[in-house]
DNA sequence: GTTTAATCAGATAAAATAATCTGATTATAA
DNA sequence: TTATAATCAGATTATTTTATCTGATTAAAC
């Protein structure tokens, strides 16, 4: 049951918290995350390596290696993974399944979920991973 | 691309509304509905079927059949499609896909992401879908 | 050097969702 | 009463998403 993000872009944005609550270099082995946040070492595997793909986590091969944020957490933000794994599409698509919905044609809905697809959007945009920090460790810490 | 519902759950809250903006008494048949709002035919009949056992809509059969709201427009909301067909998961789920996201054990954005699940159950639970009709029409005109 | 433990790439499998097919039943209309 | 047009039920197929498998490559540790 997901609610609007797809399991690879919320296993993502959980992975790319845990990375951000380890120390600045910090390697961390798919295997690790896997554990930790109860997500399938394969599936998360292949997610980390998109996401290296896109540029916001870097990764070390051989014995020791690992993944780690490619830049500063306090440059990476939740809708960079969402736009790396999901795309933008739910933030222009009709939230009743309607082609075209636009002010022009809107559906019944439109301008009330214009809202809130705004203010989803925002919640990703306005707060950096680094300033999920400590809630991510709490989170994590009980899982 | 679906932005929270499946597509069973917007076809059926499609379906409804353009049952709604149809006079009272009025049969559709499912033929209309797939030509009308651009959905297989197969696919709308099935939603129709599992509408009708959850009680929102009637149908009859044999030539001249077709389907209705079983109760009053002023009655129907967008919620109780959405109940009927994807279940009210989406609004106790964690967004980040987190399990157990709960206020003793919040995810990062768990607050955030509370006030905007609060306001989306509202768009669909504060307008009985009689009170939609014009903006229906207006959209389903322009298919 | 050899073993070990990690990423990586491509293929495959499993599960969930979306869509279609087949044939039965029902009721209107000619 | 026969043809037609609709719902209905169950099975099947197709597509997408989620998850796993296999083997290659890489680098540290022994």
């Amino acid at each position: 049951m997901t609610v609007i993000f797809s399991k690879k872009c919320e296993y993502g944005m959980q992975a790319i918290l845990y990375l951000a609550v380890q120390g600045k270099g910090t390697l961390v082995s798919s295997d690790e995350i896997s554990k930790i946040l109860k997500i399938p070492r394969e599936f998360i595997s292949k997610i980390l390596q998109s996401l290296r793909k896109s540029g916001l986590i870097y990764s070390t091969k051989g014995k020791a290696g690992g993944f780690g944020l490619a830049i500063d957490p306090s440059r990476i933000k939740l809708i960079d993974v969402v736009v790396a794994i999901d795309g933008l599409g739910i933030f222009d698509s009709c939230v009743l399944g309607f082609p075209e919905c636009s002010p022009t044609h809107p559906c019944p809905v439109h301008e009330t979920w214009g809202v809130l697809r705004t203010q989803t959007y925002d919640m990703l945009t306005k707060e950096t991973i680094d300033k999920l920090k400590e809630k991510t460790m709490h989170k994590i810490s009980s899982l």
